[in-house]
DNA sequence: GACTCGCATAAGCACGTGCTTATGTATCGC
DNA sequence: GCGATACATAAGCACGTGCTTATGCGAGTC
């Protein structure tokens, strides 16, 4: 999966409030959905979309299909950003603070 | 500009380039459009969606406009991924051998 | 087996998007 | 002033996208 279809994935607000959702928490579809407004059918069409560009990882079992966030495929995201974004000495603060809020 | 339109005027490859030819290096719209196989409109109808997200500066000059990119921009959309990108010891190798490139 | 339940897929539709050609608007050279 | 140049804007079109409802399909319940 390249950076373009990561981009194109995450332009839809509703699928990255999916994504986000699923962050550290493992989710199924039918309590995913109890989230958002919208059909059941649209809420698998994320996911399926989500899977593609291997955001989300499904673990199935029975009748249930458990979804979850994978925030290292956004890694190639991260590297196009990093190829254009100069300001280090900026970026190296707002990378201090973030640990300082992780060490407490 | 939240993330939200940042990531829908990057998720364009033809816009994305716009913006990577524009990084270090100011250029006119006609020289721009030299480097894509598309009309001028189309050029400049990408750097409209590009200025509004703040991605691009212009500078007018006679009948010239110059357009050079603003990497700060980008700053929303590292603050999206960094709220959800862990594996944090990957990610400080990493800045540490770009840190470790700039030293040269 | 018959009926749910959880989810995926199909089909159709409204709307957005990126392109084109045509045209408008300053600015320059003469 | 007049034509050419540099660019922006308008209008139209093909195609993509996100939603809906309808349907399919396997897994559970009885």
């Amino acid at each position: 999966m390249i950076e373009a279809d990561l981009f194109r994935v995450l332009a839809d607000p509703t699928r990255r409030a999916v994504f986000e959702r699923l962050v550290g928490r493992e989710m199924s579809v039918s309590e995913l959905k109890a989230g958002f407004e919208i059909s059941q059918p649209a809420v698998s069409q994320h996911l399926a979309a989500l899977r593609a560009a291997g955001l989300v990882r499904e673990r199935r079992e029975g009748r249930f299909a458990y979804y979850s966030a994978d925030p290292q495929a956004l890694t190639p995201l991260v590297d196009w950003v990093d190829r254009y974004r100069t300001f280090w000495p900026e970026r190296i603060e707002r990378l201090k603070d973030v640990l300082k809020r992780m060490d407490r």
